[in-house]
DNA sequence: GACATTGTACTAGTGAACTAGTACAATAGT
DNA sequence: ACTATTGTACTAGTTCACTAGTACAATGTC
């Protein structure tokens, strides 16, 4: 995972890194997230910016915190709902994309059977 | 369109709206674009901007300009190339959101079919 | 109580993006 | 030659994101 300013701020980023790390089950409901400092290293950017990183998570009901303790995967999280949701805004973003070209579904549909098969997947195989 | 600051730099989401004009015919090859202070008004952006973006449109070998004349769509532009392109790379970024949540092809065909049938396109007609 | 771990707040600084404004250069039309 | 139109360069400023660093507060363990 790369994180590039040009794709808007690396804070917002991260946190759609993190929130895929929960979505495919990497993080469990109740799990601690990697402390601040660490997570910092990791990525290479600034504890202050991963102190973002987990405010916004907070903001979108994913985490909750506790100074001095840790942040934490809410126990109510709905991974698979939260899976669906992920992955449903990326159609709906590869669709709107179609529509603003003004495509039909068609055209849409054709152009992503010409990537899955241009690639190496288990969809190829 | 609109101009998000949390999705990148403005010059670079007006560069993909100008090109996405072209792509879907709006813009023929030849055509000349908007001049830098009107397309700045239309937006509401500096035309500082709009020169980044017309900067940006020249080194991707889409446009060339002429100071006193204007900015102009390449005659050897393929429209039909470009759009193929455009939805190519929406594709290839839906399915690597796939991936990046462990699912399968057959998944992420699967959402994007629920998110068809949840809006009201042709497609669902 | 001391220590380690964790989150948080703050100051000060840098850099990129964007803005406002002015003025100049090239082109085209009259 | 003059004017209008277009792109460009520049200065100065603002804002946002990010950084580096320091220090404090809460929690848990021993």
């Amino acid at each position: 995972m790369k994180l590039d300013p040009s794709r808007g701020p690396i804070y917002l980023q991260l946190a759609q890194e993190i929130t895929r790390w929960i979505a495919r089950g990497d993080l469990q409901p109740g799990d601690r997230l990697p402390p601040v400092r660490e997570l910092a290293k990791r990525f290479r950017v600034n504890p202050n910016t991963v102190v973002q990183v987990y405010g916004e998570l907070e903001r979108q009901g994913i985490t909750h915190t506790q100074r001095g303790r840790g942040t934490f995967v809410r126990e109510d999280v709905e991974v698979a709902a939260l899976r669906r949701a992920l992955l449903q805004e990326a159609a709906a973003s590869f669709l709107e994309e179609a529509r603003a070209l003004g495509l039909t579904l068609e055209e849409a549909m054709a152009a992503l059977q010409e990537v899955v098969h241009a690639r190496p997947t288990e969809g190829d195989r």
